[in-house]
DNA sequence: CTAATTTTCGAATGTACATTCGATAAAATA
DNA sequence: TATTTTATCGAATGTACATTCGAAAATTAG
């Protein structure tokens, strides 16, 4: 009954571990093609061991996402609180969202791509996941009205960012974090801002 | 073994059907998610029957894939072939993909998003999709060299462009085919035209 | 009309997992 | 140390399909 600290870390830890071989599982064969076996080896426990950790199959997965998720957003709650204009959160929250795919590679970009295979309703992680996005609609819309952006429509935009975006982040093969030049440049190329002249 | 004109043009037919009913399935359950049976069902047949016409499940969305793909590929090499300016032809390429996603609505959705899903090498319908990526990009390319496009990164305007022209084709309620008016704005929304005036 | 062929299909087969069992070991507790 | 709790795991179970069988309609050919 008195289960120490250090039991309960452990225990996380283990837990860890598993999401850890799941995840690399889970992006090598995809979220069917993963088998509980795989994952066992992967992360180096019997396989019925996962399943004194989690409910089933899908459960890991859900916690992977989850985890990643809420992470994501805990990140960004500062960054969002600040009052800046539009244009500057928005270059912020791309540069967070950007370190946070640098520090655990692969995580992220299985994050951003799960959602359009996975169907099943009432996924936890899917608040955390609509509240980005409308935070980000949100500073594109604001961005617009104020003039910081110019008049395009929204969800064109947004579209159009997250496309360029994760080219950024997750195809290149650079060690170097995404600076707030980069986004910058990134924002410059799709959206002449408007206030500036057109050199 | 004369093998009626008729008998060949009915199996053809039928195949068709076949094909028809498995990419509904396809959509609604995702490709692991769909079962010969419920195939079997939505177009008419017998489970046993789709074996009679295709070889295995794979064998069926292969043929959806190629099939899809050749036809977006015929549709395009006229388009091509015009000599026109890079972005003349860019914005023609892109009206027919729009047009081509009219048509058959529903199936562009899926050939588009499907890569992300399947894995396995040497998939026939590659080929067309990776000339129709390669002319695209060879189009962004020379319209940067010949100074038609701002001098962006054509990896990532190639991007960007997916996600913006996704949005415009699959996601609006429209009824209406896009026209070059609707793409050239989407064109103009993207990249400010260097050669023009900004308003 | 009779034989060959093409087409159809439900039921049987086989397999690849996800999940559970039942037992054991290791660690914590008293 | 004795006992309880926690952790581990390989083998057994069950199930959901994909695929094949074997037989029978339906159609075509002679």
């Amino acid at each position: 009954m008195p289960q120490s600290q250090r039991q309960i870390e452990e225990r996380q830890l283990r837990k860890e571990r598993i999401l850890s071989g799941a995840l690399q599982v889970f992006k090598k064969h995809g979220i069917d093609g993963a088998t509980m076996d795989e994952i066992a080896n992967e992360s180096g426990f019997g396989k019925a061991t996962l399943y004194y950790y989690f409910k089933s199959k899908e459960d890991v997965l859900t916690a992977i996402l989850l985890d990643g998720w809420l992470k994501i957003w805990e990140s960004l709650e500062p960054v969002i609180a600040q009052q800046h204009s539009p244009r500057k959160t928005f270059v912020n929250v791309l540069i967070k969202i950007a370190e946070n795919a640098q520090k655990r590679p692969g995580l992220f970009e299985f994050l951003f791509n799960v959602p359009k295979v996975v169907k099943i309703e009432k996924q936890p992680w899917k608040e955390y996941q609509d509240r980005l996005y409308s935070v980000i609609k949100g500073l594109i819309e604001d961005g617009v009205k104020s003039g910081e952006f110019p008049n395009i429509n929204p969800n064109h935009m947004f579209k159009a960012l997250g496309g360029l975006f994760m080219g950024l982040v997750f195809m290149g093969d650079r060690e170097e974090p995404v600076t707030d030049k980069d986004v910058e440049k990134l924002l410059n190329q799709l959206i002449t801002d408007p206030t500036l002249p057109t050199n």
